[in-house]
DNA sequence: AATACTATTGAACACTTCGTTCATTACCTA
DNA sequence: TAGGTAATGAACGAAGTGTTCAATAGTATT
């Protein structure tokens, strides 16, 4: 890729995030991004469709970050991987907390309802690969796939809920409600 | 209230329903809104701020009707209250497949994730005056506010699956899901 | 260093939507 | 029936959208 293509990409990644911890997405103008990326409106247009892609675009590019760190994570511990997937979320909230790539700045804004939208997207791939573990505890009448959406849609809430609250609580104790709620 | 007014708030209504089963929210304009509902730009903006007050009026009045109808029908068995919130979680899932207010008809278009949302803010009254019953299942160490949230969201995850799957299942089968999940 | 290629620019474009205004008309209720 | 209030619709400026294009500047190749 040319490095004017990386520089502008970059350029507009980093004056959306910005904005979107500030404002509400929808409020958010091209104008303003453009503006604030200092690059032309037609620039723009010849990287993303519309502003829609370009959240799109952003979402991807950090969480599947940040999914794919806390399994490589997982591979030094995978001796205990079998009694507990303990470790794979542990890491996860502990990234979030580390405000790597400016998440946890996003999570606290007025939009943290659009990430954990597109965030809930790759936990449910997680959720399926860490499910054997989780079927020990439950009642077996439950189908595959609401498990699946079940796991997913509980560490989504309690991210929310742990964000609401300002995280202030260490990763270990968010980790430990997650288990006894899921 | 004069005629006059319930008849214009009323086509309004309509007209954004029938619009919210078919088309995402973003996209729908005032134009189509009043065109449908056959009423003048300058009435509509005399009823509603904007589009989105007019989003939060219409929810509010389905869902208060709903949960307040769950919970009315609750005090017929009023004798069971006390071993589990089981009839008025029945009757929210029984009210929602009724197509009351063409609630059904809104979940399963595109802008369930809205309606939803706002479900839930409902839902989080009726997770707390019904918290007793769960507080008993679960671990103690799980601090109030996140059980209320838990419970609520619980609830709005197993109707998205619910929805998602078609509603084909019987309200007794998935407040029996909600059960084993929550 | 000369070349061909490709990205960026910025201004201008037509188009859509928004929310407001206001004089006129129609309707309601007491 | 009289006085008050709601609805109308056309017109308005403002703001945003996504596209076009010729000119310019940066990159990669030889």
């Amino acid at each position: 890729m040319d490095r004017r293509q990386r520089k502008t990409r970059r350029a507009i990644f980093d004056a959306f995030t910005d904005l979107l911890s500030r404002k509400e997405f929808g409020q958010i103008t091209v104008e303003e991004i453009i503006r604030r990326a200092d690059v032309g409106r037609a620039t723009f247009y010849a990287h993303f469709e519309t502003k829609d892609f370009l959240l799109k675009e952003l979402c991807q590019e950090l969480f599947c970050h940040i999914i794919d760190a806390a399994c490589g994570q997982e591979e030094h511990h995978h001796i205990f991987e079998c009694d507990t997937p303990a470790p794979v979320f542990l890491h996860l909230f502990s990234h979030l907390q580390k405000n790597d790539n400016h998440l946890l700045t996003l999570l606290s804004g007025e939009n943290n309802e659009l990430f954990l939208r597109y965030f809930k997207t790759e936990l449910r791939r997680l959720a399926e690969r860490q499910l054997p573990q989780f079927e020990a505890q439950k009642d077996p009448r439950l189908p595959r796939d609401f498990l699946v959406e079940h796991i997913a849609a509980t560490f989504i809430e309690t991210v929310r809920w742990w964000v609401k609250d300002g995280m202030r609580l260490p990763p270990e104790t968010i980790v430990e409600y997650f288990y006894l709620a899921v």
